[in-house]
Formats: C-alpha cells, structure tokens, sequence
RNA sequence: GGCCCGUUCGUCUAUCGGUAGGACAGCGGCCUCUCAAGCCGUAAAGGCGGGUUCGAUUCCCGCACGGGUCACCA
C-alpha cells in the first residue's frame, strides 16, 4: 500500500519533467502594445525565455495589437528595446520573421474569422446583436435576479438577441445591416479540467463561465480566439503567463476542445503575481511613481507626464542585476546560490521551482542584487558604463583616470550614478564641502601643524599610497596629534565630506599638489569664517 | 457577491511526513581616518480549528484572511 502510493507520486513527479525532455520547446512573449512594458510582464517574458533555452526550444515574440482603441504608437518598439536590454532575444517574432508569421495579431486578422465560422458551423458559437445600451440594461437586471452573478451565458442567452433566437431571415438580414458579435457557446453545466503544471489540477464549471465574445463587432479577434488560434498555428507547447489569466483558462481550454486542437493543446503555467511593497494588489503602473521606485526597464515617455516613468535603466540599474532579482521572484533553485548569469539561470531554471503564492516586490532587494554586479566589476569595466554621464557632467578624465576613480568608489555605490554624485571632487575643485563639520572639528591652534602637513603631502614623491600614510601618521604623531583630530580635517579639505575611499588612495589619484592647494585653500577659507 | 488560486521570519524563500535553513532589511560586533564592502554574531516564521499518522509546515476537511477574475482590454 505504502509502496504503491509511493511509485505513484514518483511518477506523477516525473511525467511532465520528461515530456519537456522530448518535446520540442515552443515558448511565445505575447504583449499588448498599450504602452510601456512593466516589470511583470519582463519577468513573464524571462521565464519563457529560460524554459525555452534550457531546452534547445524556440522564444517567440507575437504583438496582440487587436484592440484598436488601446493601440499606443512606439509600445512595440519600446518592447523590443526594453527586452534586449535585459538580454532576452528572440527566436521569432516581427522584427526577424519566422516560420509562423506574421507576428502581429492585427496582420493575422483574416486568419480568424474562419475558424470562428467553423465554431458556428458546429453549434459551439452564435451571432450575437445586442448593442452596447442593451447589454448594459440587462446586466443590471441580471445583477438582480442573479444576486451579482450575471452573465451572458445558458440561462441568458435565450432573452439575448442572437442567432439562437432570431429565425434564419432574421439573421441573414441583421448579418448584413447590423454591427455583430461572435460568442462562444459555453455549455449548461459541465466541468472543465486542465493541468497547471504550477498549480496541478483546476476546475471550472460552465455553468459559471459567460458566453466570451470571440469576434468583435470590429471584426477583430479578442484575445481568447486570438490566443487559441495563434497558439495552434505557432505550434506552442507551454503557455507561461501571469496568473491572472488563470480564470479564463477554462474557456481556452473548450475552445481548443471545439476547433479538434485538444490533442496538441499547450500545458499551461499560471505565474504567481508580483505584487506591490505592501502586498495589497498586484503591482501597476502608478506604483512606481508613488514609491519613488522604477517599475519599468526602460523610461517612458509620455504626451502626458502622468503616464511617464522612469526606467531601472536610468535610475542606473544593471540589466543582468534586474534580470537576476525577477528570476527569484517566483523562482528559486533551490540551492543557497543567489547570484546567477543568465547562462546559469537557464542551467538551473525548472518550473517545477516556481512557486505559487504572490511575491511582494522588494526594492531593497533589487538594490542589493545592482550592489552585488556593481562591485564585481572592473574599474574599466564601470567607467565605460559611467563615461556618458561623466561627460554629460562636464567633465573630461581619462580613460585611466576615470577607471581608477571607479575602481576606488566601486564597494561604496548601489546604482551606476553614484560614481558622479560621490566623486564629484576627483574631476573638479569645484566639489561641495561640508563647512559645518568643518567649523565644528576645527581647532586654530592647529592651524600650522596642519599647514604643515600639507606641505608635506605638497613635497612627498611616491607611486604607493602606504608609503604617503606612514608619511602623513608620522608626522601627525611627531606633532603630538591624534589621528582623529588631524585626518578629518583633511578628508573634507581634499573631498568636502567625512565619508569616503581611502584616503591616501584618494589623494594619490587626485595628485599630491593639488591636494596640497585644497587643504590651503580651506585653511583660508576657515579663517574667514566666524570662530 | 459568485468562481478560481493562494497562506513558513517584516520581505523573498528552502523543507516533497521525521531537529524549520538561507537571503534582504533591522540590531550588535570586528576591521578602520571616515563611509562602505567584507567577516562574525543576534533577533525574527509554519493563520485558526478539526482529522489521517508513531509523528504533521508538509496529506485531507472546514473556517478565516489575502490575491485574481467576472468588458466588443489584454
């Protein structure tokens, strides 16, 4: 008994991990150009794309642009930038064709019409011609007699205007002069079952799922038709998508069963949401703006500044730090590694590690992945990510210089942009300086012990930073000050503030000479200021 | 409200019935001219109630709570 049930579970465990093993991978990104990308739908996007590459499988980009209304000019394009940014590149999709084109949903529109005739031929959809008033009168009635459960459905239809219940003249006729729908025929009651490889079985009834309209009054698809039916002609084996389309599953699942298709049907897997910081609904658009926190790869930029963002990009984010952090949300390998390269995440990713429940999103957590990429760089390395910046800044160090200056700020930055807010004062002497503590620390009577120091420093000839401390903590002792006392004061005369590098590292990059002037000059300047 | 999904430290999570582990954030320490980084340490969790079992965080049921969804939007 015990061991039957055991085998059982075993190979309950095992079955979809070997059907992925033989099967040829076909994964779709499948957005709506309405705007901006966010940070889910980025994550969506990523989890298709480590299934499909850790099983030789194919990555495909298909735009669902059939809502003419919401269609946003330079979506797409932002979606195909904000991707590749991150690192995830297509097999197939608008830009470079494939096989199964076109990939825009709106260039496939005479493609759906047909089956959606076949639908009718079979008895599974009807014509509907309700108008828009009409609708909406009989859902507030329905919402009546229902007690909020209204819907188009078994118990409506029949009260409906449609093809069920107009003779065939009539019908013909309304076909000619009247703006239609076609509505999926759900059956009365009837339980629809599909596996979700994340959630396992799920069950709807028909007899709480409404007539879905599947042809628009446009002539346009909505997404549940479009869906089915470019699934099936793309060949797509796994449908990874956010769990919010966990309730319209059901009515995929019929529609797949209806058009013969079943057979080849996707395996769905419904991706916990991410969630805002305080866990109360999945995380938009405006949440980033109120959290002053990006929610989206790239900036956005809007006619109207209530619907521009800003980037991870811009704020100074890492892509493979951004890429690394939407990986464990959701995901985990189940190993205590946290810092993956994408090529390791295609290694270790498993859907079987998805998990199931929301994840809050975390912005502490992200800065401490950008942290982790940034300090593992080479000086070269981040200077060539901050040269722009540095230029655009007014500033013009050397390839050398700058790299040095990265090198050195490297441990003490969370984003890219830090480099020029905390170095301000090794590309110019035009650098902020903290005169309060200044005053504060500040002591006359030290005045020419100090001076002297900076004659020292002004005179002293090395290439090695140890050799300019010993210098500099010998004299300090021989002129019977504390360290405390003395260094200070000279952190903030050559970088403005307390906090920092090295400092002997940071005076031997800035140049010995000039650090000697910062010190004079401050020293002037303190006598100049009110005791 | 109906239906569906979920529920382990504040947060992200490990644990596939057998001492509840890691990471972020917090706190303390070491290091140090400072700030970081790093290292060490500390505090912190199985929603509730029933069952099944020698044993339940893990399996089952109920409840509670949270989320999703109920458009000619995706």
């Amino acid at each position: 008994m015990l061991t039957l049930h055991y085998i059982e579970k075993k190979i309950q465990l095992t079955l979809p991990q070997i059907q992925i093993m033989h099967q040829t991978i076909r994964v779709r990104f499948a957005p709506s150009p309405t705007g901006a990308l966010h940070i889910g739908g980025v994550r969506t996007a990523l989890f298709n794309y480590l299934l499909a590459k850790k099983h030789n499988g194919t990555f495909i980009l298909r735009i669902e642009d059939t809502d003419q209304n919401r269609f946003v000019p330079g979506a797409e394009d932002y979606i195909i930038e904000a991707l590749a940014w991150c690192g995830l590149h297509f097999d197939e999709g608008p830009m470079q064709g494939g096989p199964y084109g076109p990939y825009r949903q709106s260039e496939r529109k005479h493609m759906y019409a047909q089956f959606a005739d076949q639908l009718i031929q079979k008895g599974h959809a009807y014509y509907a011609f309700d108008t828009a008033e009409s609708l909406e009168q009989k859902r507030e009635e329905w919402k009546l007699k229902f007690d909020h459960s209204a819907t188009y459905n078994a118990l409506t239809r029949m009260e409906m205007k449609n093809s069920l219940t107009m003779s065939e003249a009539e019908v013909n006729e309304a076909l000619l002069t009247e703006s239609y729908t076609v509505r999926l025929k759900m059956p009365a009651s009837e339980d629809v079952r599909f596996t979700d490889i994340i959630r396992g079985e799920v069950t709807f009834n028909t007899s709480e799922l409404d007539d879905k309209i599947i042809l628009k009054g446009d002539g346009m698809p909505t997404y549940h038709l479009a869906n089915v039916v470019d699934d099936y002609l793309m060949k797509i084996s796994h449908v990874i998508r956010g769990e919010e389309w966990l309730s319209s599953t059901a009515h995929h699942v019929l529609l797949y069963r209806f058009l013969g298709w079943e057979q080849v049907m996707p395996q769905f897997a419904h991706l916990p949401l991410i969630l805002k910081p305080d866990g109360k609904g999945k995380l938009s658009k405006r949440d980033g703006v109120k959290l002053g926190m990006p929610v989206f790869p790239l900036s956005w930029e809007d006619p109207n500044p209530e619907d521009s963002f800003i980037g991870f990009r811009e704020a100074g984010f890492d892509p493979d730090a951004l890429i690394n952090f939407l990986a464990f949300l959701g995901w985990n390998p189940g190993t205590e590694q946290e810092i993956f390269s994408m090529d390791e995440l295609i290694q270790a990713f498993d859907l079987s590690h998805v998990s199931k429940s929301g994840a809050r999103f975390d912005f502490d957590k992200i800065k401490w992945f950008n942290q982790q990429y940034l300090k593992n760089q080479t000086g070269e390395e981040l200077a060539e990510k901050v040269a722009s910046s540095i230029k655009s800044a007014g500033w013009n160090p050397s390839e050398n210089y700058l790299a040095a200056v990265c090198f050195l700020l490297r441990d003490r930055i969370i984003v890219y942009p830090d480099i020029v807010r905390d170095g301000v004062y090794f590309f110019t002497e035009d650098f902020p300086k903290d005169t309060d503590t200044f005053k504060k620390k500040w002591n006359p009577e030290h005045k020419d012990a100090i001076l002297g120091l900076a004659d020292l420093i002004g005179k002293w000839e090395t290439n090695d930073s140890t050799d300019l401390e010993h210098a500099v903590k010998d004299y300090i002792a021989n002129s019977g000050l504390g360290l405390g006392q003395v260094l200070p004061m000279l952190r903030i005369a050559i970088a403005g503030t307390l906090k920092g590098p090295d400092l002997f590292q940071t005076m031997m990059l800035i140049g010995l000479q000039k650090c000697k002037a910062r010190i004079q000059k401050l020293i002037d300047e303190s006598s100049l200021l009110p005791a």
